[in-house]
DNA sequence: CTCATATTGACAACATGCTGTCATTCTGCG
DNA sequence: CGCAGAATGACAGCATGTTGTCAATATGAG
């Protein structure tokens, strides 16, 4: 059944599927601090890049590992609710910079207090110490897993 | 920046941070170990699951955490296909049973020939012991998240 | 047995993100 | 400086999965 795997094999399966679940159950979770605010995973997620730093649409793509394609479209949507401005790019005529507005900046600032109390709340409960090492060893996966690429056939 | 949240905190968000790029990096990784076999992760998902036993399309759901109508989608998918065939059910008149073809069990075959292959070299280039503890931690969190529900407001 | 309730599949609308393509704007090499 | 190539935004189309709704079918309490 699960097998002409190896033990190291069907621990790294093991591990892959669990992650695959508790990504969705964070998404969701992600989605439900986000939702009082009246936004979603996404936007916040473009929220935060453009507080963090003024950035063209095509940045914010490559900070948050999507195409420029995908932020563009709920930047717009930031745009349209008064969460974010296009700003003139000095340095490119085309490349607007997206810069939060007040009414950004409060929601973004609603959302991360509520995600404080949350991140807290599971961190204690999960202990520091394994976070860390479960930490360290997602993100050798992640290494891992960019390297390792898949034969075509 | 990063606070009003405890160490445990911080902790918990650079964990759930790097599960959620841990995950579309696995994601893309199933596409591609199922895109020689003309699939992708989502029809492997439903696959696997009618492999498993005959089910309904809203059994599927269940088993794989999805609503029965994104399993339906991609169902009716893999019925034009040919690679699954929807059987009577004796005990339920619409809930038809999703039954694998031998098309669709050559095809999963295939996939999980590939997957065993990509599966032991990240599990050995990561190590049995450190995926086994960091499994743990990733159940533990995903039993944390579904119990810490978050407040309306 | 009967009827309220739950389950199931079908259909529609939407959110998210992807790839592909195009025209416009920058950038850098010669 | 001038032009090839890269970068960017706009637009279209597709895949995946969600919620909401409806009618048909099971199920269970009385």
């Amino acid at each position: 059944m699960s097998s002409d795997r190896t033990p190291a094999g069907n621990a790294f399966a093991a591990f892959a599927i669990s992650v695959l679940r508790l990504a969705g159950h964070l998404q969701t979770a992600g989605d439900a601090l986000a939702k009082p605010a009246g936004q979603t995973s996404a936007r916040w997620q473009v929220l935060a890049a453009a507080d963090h730093a003024p950035m063209s649409v095509a940045d914010a793509g490559r900070a948050l590992g999507m195409t420029r394609q995908g932020v563009q479209r709920v930047a717009d949507l930031l745009e349209r609710d008064g969460l974010i401005v296009y700003a003139e790019n000095p340095a490119h005529q085309r490349a607007k910079l997206m810069v939060l507005t007040d009414g950004g900046k409060a929601v973004l600032a609603a959302i991360r207090a509520r995600q404080a109390v949350w991140a807290d709340a599971l961190g204690e409960a999960l202990g520091e110490k394994g976070l860390l090492q479960a930490t360290e060893t997602v993100i050798a996966a992640l290494q891992a897993v960019e390297k390792q690429s898949i034969p075509e056939r």
